[in-house]
DNA sequence: CACGTGACCAAATTTCTAAACTGGTCATAA
DNA sequence: TTATGACCAGTTTAGAAATTTGGTCACGTG
């Protein structure tokens, strides 16, 4: 690649480091908020931890929900990630239970969406009843429609269910599932791996049809719902770079 | 039948004036609950919404806790008496997918069992944090397990799942129709038949074995269930019976 | 005498206000 | 030009004072 002037080299170091300091100031608040708590985990003390005066925070964001809401897409990136990885690994990826199955194993392991999801209190504190949480939420069932209506053209899942049911139940399934855990006695809980292959199994018996495609017609599925999926995360994450530079 | 003795029967006629008393006491509370909230509703209210002085209710409970105990369990009671009637008037009543259509049903009819399940704060205020409603929940499970249990002794729901698993996802699916209710978006709402037949179905594609039982076995299981349900009732009925006459 | 009642009290809850804290700014330093 | 922390207004918290309330019981009533 040809060398870039030496204006443009500084301002690329300089947008790199950049960068860099805030991913660090994310991490920070990350490891605070998980460990206090949303409400107790103050500017200053994200400052602290993550090595920078308070003043520079402010160079990354206008306020700090607006870093928190950086978090969480960082967060949700990164699910992604792992999601597509799956996905695209998993000859069946293209069946809703199967996306279901490594969708329910990947949020298992972000305490942090996970907390949103459920709105948990006691990490989130204020942050869950805002706005942010109940539109996060929405626009989720917005993208979900989008892929179900793909999943449906394709005789995938079932045509004698409404959206409206379908949705309904599959957010049902998925919630119920993260929301009964702490309310069960101890010899009833299962672990994430058991939840999310029964969670899969539910989906599968209860919204697919029984129609079982061929590798070759599942794979071309696969690969068309992973270029949308694809597209999206360039999108939030180019969204999400921007932000990042202020 | 042979007429009791005088004193008998005034002490007969002074009990049911207390029963009746105390159904009135607890209609008194139903409404200033539902109306105002568990913590907001007070015992002088109670009293006053009665027609009857403070110190008669403690004639009755010993502490504003038991009314509000003696008033779920009524409640509950109201509610096994309509499920009852509805599976015994269905042919197939003994489908777990059936039993489900039918519980919902009858639960959305109920607002203080539901926000007691749903664990309702604006509602049940302090009382949903108290022991009661975890051990309530527990409880419910309990019993849960048992016709669980002889639903697959029958072969009519699927033991290729365990208990666990299955209770679980039982759980999971009644639990997340109610709780994600007031999440949707309203275009994705549901009405209340809606959601009992949605609930079902799903319960009987998912847990349910593909076996259908013939009509006349639907109705022996059917029959043994209801004495089953009707010796838990009686039981119930019985203690609470005891509970009204202090 | 047996039952019902509301005045009464200790304990809990709410209200109020002074003190402490924190999000966000900006003059200053590097 | 970029980073910082002292600073300030607005919010949150603590805890004292005032109010409310669950529960009791001496008294009135039929």
């Amino acid at each position: 690649m040809a060398p870039k002037k030496q204006e443009s080299n500084s301002q690329q170091r300089e947008a790199s480091g950049r960068r860099e300091r805030a991913h660090r100031i994310l991490d920070a608040a990350a490891a605070l908020i998980l460990r206090w708590g949303y409400d107790k985990t103050n500017v200053e003390d994200i400052a602290r931890q993550a090595g920078v005066g308070k003043g520079t925070i402010y160079l990354h964001w206008k306020t700090r929900e607006e870093l928190f809401r950086a978090l969480i897409k960082r967060e949700q990136l990164a699910m992604a990630a792992d999601f597509k990885q799956r996905i695209s690994e998993d000859p069946a990826g293209a069946t809703l239970h199967t996306m279901y199955k490594h969708y329910v194993s990947v949020l298992m392991k972000r305490p942090l969406l996970k907390a949103l999801i459920l709105r948990d209190t006691d990490v989130l504190g204020k942050f869950a009843h805002s706005e942010h949480s109940s539109a996060a939420f929405i626009e989720r069932v917005a993208g979900f429609k989008i892929y179900l209506e793909f999943l449906r053209e394709h005789g995938l899942v079932r045509t004698d269910l409404s959206m409206r049911e379908q949705v309904y139940m599959l957010s049902a399934i998925v919630m119920g599932s993260y929301l009964i855990a702490p309310w069960m006695p101890d010899e009833l809980t299962l672990t994430d791996e058991e939840l999310a292959d029964l969670v899969a199994d539910t989906v599968q018996r209860s919204l697919e049809s029984g129609r079982s495609a061929s590798a070759d017609e599942l794979q071309v599925i696969s690969h068309t719902f992973l270029e949308q999926l694809n597209r999206g995360i360039a999108l939030y994450e180019a969204q999400f770079q921007h932000d990042l530079d202020s």
